[in-house]
DNA sequence: ACAACTATACTGTCTGGACGGTAAAGTTAT
DNA sequence: ATAACTTTACCGTCCAGACAGTATAGTTGT
């Protein structure tokens, strides 16, 4: 029973992502949404009481699912800097679901910036374990801003790059990252 | 007269800003851009025949702003890199107007993605120039995604950074560019 | 010089539609 | 039976944009 109740919800909150990714964010309307899902309005507003609660579902959904996709990166990696590693091919991971999942934060930019705040938790989170990578802490921000700066291009739709200098950056971030792994600190040739 | 005209309208996208970035992108109303401008909705409209044009006006104006800035930088600075720099110290000046135009982008996500046209377009000329800066191509794109990774959150008031690590990281893409102006193309090739 | 006319820059009012949210009446599963 | 779920019908509010009117400053004809 709570698992089904879980199934709908997440198949609401998929609806509004949807939404969110197929008509913009100014399109996301409790209407819409039902519509998508295949429900009522008022089955909608069951599940989710206020637009936004369901905003509030959609932002815990897509942190849970990156946590979660970045955990089961490092189970097999001990090296401090896994945790980097993996958070940088999330971000360049051109996965479906996870750009679905990331019409959260457009969602909530529109409608209203408070609802950016377990965002923010989770970001100093992030931002300690990227210290913890073993790199130099300035180095190691450096990656995950860029990270972060190309993750954002793509959910606007407005990168510039070429899918050849896309992979490029990703190699040249790994092989920084991999290059503090052996010690490297000048990053000079060798 | 054109000069008030001009004078008007730049009042009228300051007011725009204003209510986006005091109270979310959600109430950009005509209504309380007019209130905030101290303009009847109508003369607010004949300014800007519609809510679209008056968000094109806002990033128009962001846009012609920031390019204007890092022109104006690079004047005296001949080097190759001198843009890059520019960039990057622009992306990390909290300059009040910036963080004010800034709105612009803001207002486009919630309304209307199609808005972000003009910014594709703007960040295609930005990574050509961010490619001859000397740097190798990849190591350039970096610094530019760190860059603007640092700007979306900040503009998104999620970022994790205290301000020494902050002002570090700065410091430390100065250097990345910096480096590469004197010798060693080499140093980030395997 | 001055009246007639036109353009610019607004103001205040109105309306049609959309949207968030409520209420209450079913329906289904246990 | 009853709790969980879903639907339909509806309400009040808000807002984009249209519109009609006003005031002031130029422009032109005489």
């Amino acid at each position: 029973m709570a698992e089904k109740k879980d199934n709908k919800k997440t198949k609401l909150l998929k609806a509004a992502s949807q939404v969110v990714r197929s008509r913009g964010a100014s399109q996301l309307t409790l209407e819409a949404v039902a519509k998508q899902a295949e429900v009522s309005k008022g089955g909608l507003l069951y599940h989710y009481r206020s637009k936004k609660a369901l905003i509030e579902g959609m932002i815990a959904h897509m942190l849970a699912s990156f946590s979660e996709e970045i955990e089961s990166q490092i189970k097999e990696n001990k090296h401090p800097s896994a945790w980097l590693e993996a958070f940088v091919k999330l971000s360049f991971d051109p996965n479906l679901s996870n750009l679905e999942e990331s019409a959260a934060l457009v969602a909530a930019i529109a409608n209203d910036p408070e609802l950016l705040l377990p965002i923010r938790e989770q970001y100093k989170a992030w931002q300690e374990a990227t210290e913890a990578s073993g790199l130099a802490p300035a180095i190691a921000t450096i990656v995950r801003l860029a990270a972060d700066g190309l993750w954002y291009n793509e959910l606007f739709d407005i990168s510039p790059l070429t899918a050849e200098r896309r992979a490029e950056v990703l190699e040249t971030l790994l092989k920084i990252i991999k290059e503090s792994e052996n010690d490297c600190q000048d990053c000079a040739e060798s």
